[in-house]
DNA sequence: ACCTGAACACCGTTCAAGT
DNA sequence: ACCTGAACACCGTTCAAGT
């Protein structure tokens, strides 16, 4: 029963602090997110926090549920590559747009609900694509590794001041002793993009469990 | 020119500063490792580390490198798939026995020319296999996503507590909305290692890139 | 009953004082 | 010149006091 008019406080709620911490973690990093820090944001004391959520790590819970809540809704209809490469590319934007995600998910599982419609619409494309059971999971977790794997690790992802450490840190190399890192850096000047990186590597994976189809 | 006989205080070096890092935190964590502690368990004032790292973000770039150079020498002679599969499985090897290592690369991207030894490794290989440079590099970076994705986010993986954790949360979905997950959930009983599921997806990206071969 | 300041046990790192 | 204790500006969380 909230009060209205009372627009500088209104009433917190779960929701509207996971909200908080999730812009706060998008506009300066996940470290930049602390109780204080997030309190304050808020206009309440820190310990005010932990009558919404337990603990710190209960909060970053609530961070990836509500990161991943804004997700569009999946594609149906097209066949099953298509549904596949459409429900990892739009993983892959969310994480794109939240990068702190990853770094999440890194340190503690994520088993809420909201997370697991993930897995559920990836296990059931792979399904209806005539995996069994045990290959769906198999192949799943396959797919799942890769999108996440690439926006946690592809090198030269990210920012432009990351790219231009990983370009020093290879022409530092001796040629000799790494010559086609070398080599490859060169080629790295017409700007791989992360799109097309991540998209080579999806088809390649499709391509991977596709023939396995048709080997049964 | 170190003094012999000084056992219990020998001279410290960054490598050894790096080993005790490196074995701290294979024994409690990353988050076990603190400059305090570490300094402690080395029997040095906390400030002493400084002169050997200008920052913890050095130490831990170190520690990445001890954690790396203790692999096996890659395998030569055999065909590309061959290969690589003994290389990406040997830096898996890796990761499970240093599991901070990818929670570190999460943070920091790593560019010690120790680590880039991997890429320089992949990328030979498929080059020789017979990818073009500018393919052979979209090429690693899927095998390079894959393996570390793997370690860093397959589920139920790690210890026991956390399989049983992430068992608890699906059987607590409803299976209405989550048929797939629950139907798994039963089938997952049958553990799935995860040597066999990382394995099963590395054939698939191989069969993949293979097919990609046949196609030139 | 609800909210929260003070306090505790930690951090990484700067700075200045010790030898 | 080298080493390092004290101090600073932070953490997450407990506990007890405030309303």
């Amino acid at each position: 029963m909230a009060r209205e008019g009372q627009v500088a406080t209104a009433a917190l709620t779960r929701e509207r602090v996971a909200a908080a911490a999730l812009e706060l973690v998008d506009r300066e990093g996940l470290d930049g997110l602390s109780m204080r820090r997030l309190a304050d944001s808020l206009g309440v004391g820190t310990m005010t926090l932990y009558g919404y959520f337990g603990s710190k790590r209960e909060l970053l819970d609530a961070v990836v549920d509500a990161a991943v809540s804004d997700r569009a809704p999946e594609p149906a209809g097209d066949d099953w590559r298509s549904r596949l490469r459409a429900l990892l590319l739009g993983a892959r934007r969310n994480l794109v747009r939240h990068p702190a995600l990853v770094e999440i998910r890194v340190r503690q599982p994520v088993l809420q609900p909201e997370a697991l419609r993930f897995s559920e619409a990836g296990l059931r494309v792979l399904r209806e694509a005539g995996f069994d059971r045990r290959e769906a999971t198999l192949a799943f977790r396959l797919v799942f590794s890769y999108s996440f794997g690439f926006a946690a690790f592809s090198p030269a992802e990210a920012v432009e001041e990351d790219r231009a450490a990983a370009a020093a840190a290879i022409r530092a190399l001796p040629p000799e002793e790494y010559p086609e890192l070398s080599a490859a850096s060169a080629e790295a000047a017409e700007a791989m993009g992360g799109e097309e990186a991540v998209e080579y590597g999806l088809e390649r994976i499709l391509d991977g469990l596709e023939s396995r189809l048709r080997a049964r």
